[in-house]
DNA sequence: CTGATATTTCGATAATTTCCGATATATACT
DNA sequence: AGTATATATCGGAAATTATCGAAATATCAG
């Protein structure tokens, strides 16, 4: 996996944080795109897609463009790693991990354009047109 | 082991990081001492305390305390953790590691308080009275 | 092309982490 | 008691990371 102690380092840094690690637990049954993912976490989209582009870079996710949207999934070797088998099972243990799961399954109920749409308009409790 | 999201990255946070690893790296074989330790890696002692400091408060190792000084060991339940089995079956096969535990070979070839007046008088090259 | 939609990248502040010398604490020795 | 030694903690400047709205990019649908 990692030929370097740098490297190795980065693969850790990338799921010591909260959002990254809830990201990776969602993809362990199978690919979501991006806006799942938001729509089932509730944050913004924009954290979603760099929370991706992190877990990328350290090589546990690969993307599948399908039109406009992008979906995420683990890479199969690494889910054969010990290190990433005994995290994810670590996680999956932990409530939080299992609340995003049945959020999920309820989102993966809904159309994906559904979805988008919801997570696009979603964040600012109150809003409505009010342009500067 | 994590009962908690929160938990979990705390202890990822802990080893996601080059010296804190190699130093869980380094205790794999056996307890060593602060010093053999800050002398096996050429870093100032006090940064050794520190990374050990959070080692501890993730749970991965416990000191046990010989007389003036502190020995460090990886905690057995968490050796038998998937995921730490995994970490370190990883850094295992990093350069950066094998070098160190060949140094620590030769470190602990020494007598302990040889090794201690190494690292405390390595960094400024000489002092010797000047109190204020 | 125009407009809508999905995602990425940017910008900029805030928060956290790193690093190591200096200082403090704790234990041993005399 | 005092001195030496081993480790821990502090201070605080520099570097890194987090966060999320806003703007940019890319793709689709007419």
């Amino acid at each position: 996996m990692a030929h370097e102690l740098r490297t190795l380092v980065e693969c850790l840094k990338a799921v010591a944080h909260p959002l990254r690690l809830r990201v990776l637990s969602l993809l362990e049954p199978g690919e979501l795109c991006v806006c799942q993912i938001a729509e089932t976490l509730q944050v913004p989209q924009s954290s979603v897609s760099e929370a991706l582009r992190e877990l990328r870079r350290a090589g546990f996710v690969v993307e599948r463009k399908d039109g406009r949207w992008v979906f995420m999934s683990l890479v199969p070797q690494d889910k054969a790693s010990l290190f990433l088998k005994g995290l994810l099972g670590e996680a999956a243990a932990l409530p939080e991990v299992q609340r995003d799961r049945l959020r999920a399954e309820a989102v993966k109920a809904l159309a994906i354009p559904v979805v988008c749409s919801k997570v696009q308009g979603a964040a600012p409790a109150e809003r409505k047109v009010a342009r500067v």
